[in-house]
DNA sequence: TATTAGCACTCAAAGAGTGAGAGTGCTAAA
DNA sequence: TTTAGCACTCTCACTCTTTGAGTGCTAATA
C-alpha cells in the first residue's frame, strides 16, 4: 500500500464530503495536488477498492470510501486543523461558566455541537453515577404529602412527591431526616443498592410503619440517579440527510438507549463508530463520541451522530476541545464541593 | 342540500379516512348503504364539488374531502361510538390516578394519545399558572451554593441552584425564609409580576446585599411556572404520514410554540382546526383539541396533530374522555390540596 | 322529474425506448 | 511504471405509449 495510494484515498474522502457525489478519477486529477493522470489514479482506485476501502454504487459511477475507508482516513490520513481562538472563544461561551451545574454543562454542549455540525448530539448521563449524595431533604407541601429532595456532590437535584397514609410530626419527620441523613450522606450513588434501601425501610418501618414510601420514593429517586442512559438530542436534524433512511432515524431518536459498549469502552481519546459496523441502527450514519473525565476518572461521553459522510476534520476537533473544556470545568467544580463538604455552612 | 348529499359526503370521508386513495362514484355506491347508481351519486358529488366540499386531485380521480367538507361531517355528519369500557379502563390505566401529579397526569394523557392515535399530541403547560404558592424554600447544599424550591398547590415543583458571594448564617436563612414566605405564600401564580420582585430585591437587599441573587432566582423559578406554551409530543409519528409535508413537520416540531388563538378559544368542547385554514404552518393538517377544567376554571388544552385524513370519529372520544377524567382528577386533588392548605402538618 | 345506462373523454401512473454523459477497465505505447 | 486512447457499462433524464380509473354528458327509462 503505497502513499500515493492513501493520498488518493484520502483525496476521495474529502471530495465525497464536500461533494456528496461519487468521485471519479478524473475529479481527482483535477484537484492538482496529486500529479499523475486519470489513468493512473483510476488502477489506483481499483486497488482502493479491491482491499475494500471503496466501492462503487454502480459499475459507471465513482468511488464513494467504504467504512473501512473512513476508518483509515479517521485513523491515519486525516490531518485536523486546530480550533481558532474565536471559535474557542465561541463553545467557551455557548457551554457556560465554572459555575455552570454539571447538568447543564452537558446539555450546552449538546447544544453548542447540534448547532456546529447540524447533526444529531449524544450524551450520556452517567455523570451523576460517579458523585455522592449531599443531602436528602424531606419537607412537607401539603395534608400527608411530602416532597423528597435529593442533591448529589455534582450538583444535581431530582424532587419526588409523596403522599403517606397519615402526616407526620415534626418529631418523627425529625427522627427520618436524621435517619436518612446518617445513612445516606456521603455515599457514592454507585454504591447504592436495593438491599441497602431494603435495610432501611425495615429499621425505618420498626420505628413507624408509615415512614417506608418515603424511603421508596429516595430510592427511586436514586435510580434516577444511576440510571445509565445515552439520550440523543437535536435528532431531527438526521431527517435532513437523505443518506439516512428516515425510518431508521425517527425509530433511533424515539427510542431509549442503554449506554452501549461504545461509550463503555476504555479507550479515551476520540472514537467513531458506525452504524454499518453493526454498533447501532442506523444504516449510513457514524457516531463520533469521546469521553470527559472528572477529577481523573471517565465520567461520560459526548459527541454527534451523523451520516457517515461527515466532517471529520472539522468536527472532531469540537468533540475534543469540549471533552477537554467540560473535563477541566467539572475537575474545578469538584474541588468547590469537596471543599464545601468538609465546611458546612449550616450545622 | 338534500338528506343523500349529506350521506354521500360523509361515506366519502369515511371511505377516504380508510383507504387513504381518492374516492370514485363507483366506490362510494358499492358500499351499498346508498341504493342510488353510480351516475346518480356522481351528479351529487359534482354538486358537492361546486359547493365546495369536495374537490379532485386531477380530473380522472375519484374526489377527496376539502376542509370544508371535513368541518361539515366533524360538526354535523359523523356520530361517534362510545368507547367501550374496556377502552376507558385501558385509559385510565394510562392516566393514573388520583394521587398522580398534575404535570405527570398530562405527560401521561399525551403518552396514551400518542400511542393510541399513532398522532402527535399537543399538550399546554398552563396549568401552574392557575396555581398558588404554597412554599418556598432554600436549602443549602455546598459552599456558597443553595438551592431554591418552589412548590404550588397544584403540586408541581421547581428546583435551581444558586450561588452566593457569601454564605449565609442560620439567622440570615431564617430571616430570608420567612420573609419570602411572607410574601409568597399563597400568591396566585398568575398575578407574580416582575415588579413585585423588584420591590422584593429592594427589600432584600436592605437588609442584605447578597440575598438579591436568591430573589432572582426564584422570579426566574416563577417564571417557568407563568410561561404558557404549546409543546408537542411524538411528533416524529407525523413524519411516517405521507400527506404532511416532511419540512413542515420537522420545523414545526423544533419550534417552540406560543399559545395560539386556538386554545384559548372561550369555546370548551371538542375544537378541529385545520393547518389549512392558516392556525398553524402544517399543510395538510388537522389539531383536535378539547380543554381540561380544574375547579370549575379552563386549566389548559389536549389533543392532537394529525393529517387532515384522520379517524375523528375513533379520535375526539377518546380526547373527549381524557379532557374529562383530566378534570374530573384535578378537581378532586384540588379539594385535597384546599384542605391541606388549611391544616399544615409543620407549623 | 329524477334516475339510470352508455359512451366518449381526460388524466395520472407505469412502462418502454432513447440518447447523453460520466466513469470505468483494458490494451498498447511511451 | 505511467499514460493515452477507446470500447463498454450504467444511470439519469426525457419522451412516447399504454392502461385504467373516473368523470361529464346525453339520451333513454321509470
Amino acid at each position: 500500500m503505497d502513499e500515493r495510494k492513501l493520498r488518493i484515498l484520502a483525496a476521495v474522502v474529502d471530495e465525497y464530503v464536500r461533494t456528496g457525489e461519487p468521485v471519479g478519477s478524473k475529479a481527482i486529477s483535477k484537484l492538482g495536488h496529486i500529479k499523475v493522470s486519470s489513468a493512473t489514479i483510476r488502477n489506483d482506485m481499483a486497488v482502493l477498492e479491491q482491499l475494500g476501502y471503496l466501492e462503487q454504487p454502480h459499475t459507471s459511477a465513482g468511488r464513494v470510501p467504504t467504512f473501512k475507508g473512513y476508518r483509515l482516513y479517521i485513523d491515519e490520513l486525516m490531518t485536523a486543523p486546530a480550533l481558532s481562538d474565536e471559535e474557542k472563544n465561541k463553545l467557551d461561551e455557548m457551554l457556560g461558566g465554572a459555575d455552570t451545574p454539571e447538568e447543564l454543562l452537558i446539555e450546552n454542549a449538546a447544544a453548542a455541537l447540534t448547532e456546529i455540525t447540524q447533526c444529531a448530539a449524544v450524551v450520556t448521563n452517567s455523570v451523576p453515577r460517579f458523585s455522592v449524595i449531599s443531602k436528602v431533604e424531606v419537607i412537607p407541601t401539603g395534608k400527608r404529602l411530602y416532597v423528597i429532595l435529593l442533591i448529589t456532590s455534582n450538583g444535581s437535584i431530582k424532587n419526588k412527591a409523596c403522599r403517606l397514609e397519615f402526616d407526620l410530626s415534626h418529631e418523627q419527620l425529625d427522627f427520618f431526616t436524621h435517619y436518612i441523613d446518617e445513612n445516606l450522606h456521603g455515599v457514592s450513588v454507585e454504591d447504592l443498592s436495593e438491599e441497602m434501601f431494603d435495610k432501611m425501610v425495615a429499621a425505618v418501618s420498626a420505628y413507624m410503619i408509615s415512614l417506608s414510601p418515603l424511603v421508596k420514593s429516595i430510592y427511586e429517586l436514586s435510580e434516577d440517579l444511576r440510571h445509565q442512559e445515552m439520550t440523543v438530542k437535536g435528532g431531527e436534524k438526521l431527517l435532513s440527510c437523505d443518506e439516512l433512511d428516515k425510518m431508521e432515524v425517527v425509530k433511533f431518536i424515539g427510542q431509549k438507549h442503554e449506554i452501549t459498549d461504545i461509550l463503555e469502552d476504555t479507550f479515551s481519546g476520540i472514537q467513531v463508530k458506525f452504524g454499518a459496523e453493526g454498533n447501532f441502527a442506523i444504516g449510513n450514519s457514524s457516531m463520533i463520541v469521546s469521553k470527559y473525565r472528572k477529577g481523573g476518572k471517565d465520567a461520560g461521553s459526548l459527541g454527534i451522530i451523523g451520516p457517515m459522510r461527515v466532517d471529520y476534520k472539522k468536527i472532531i476537533p469540537y468533540i475534543e476541545y469540549l471533552t477537554q473544556k467540560i473535563s477541566y470545568l467539572m475537575s474545578e467544580n469538584d474541588e468547590n464541593i469537596i471543599m464545601a463538604e468538609n465546611s458546612e455552612p449550616k450545622p
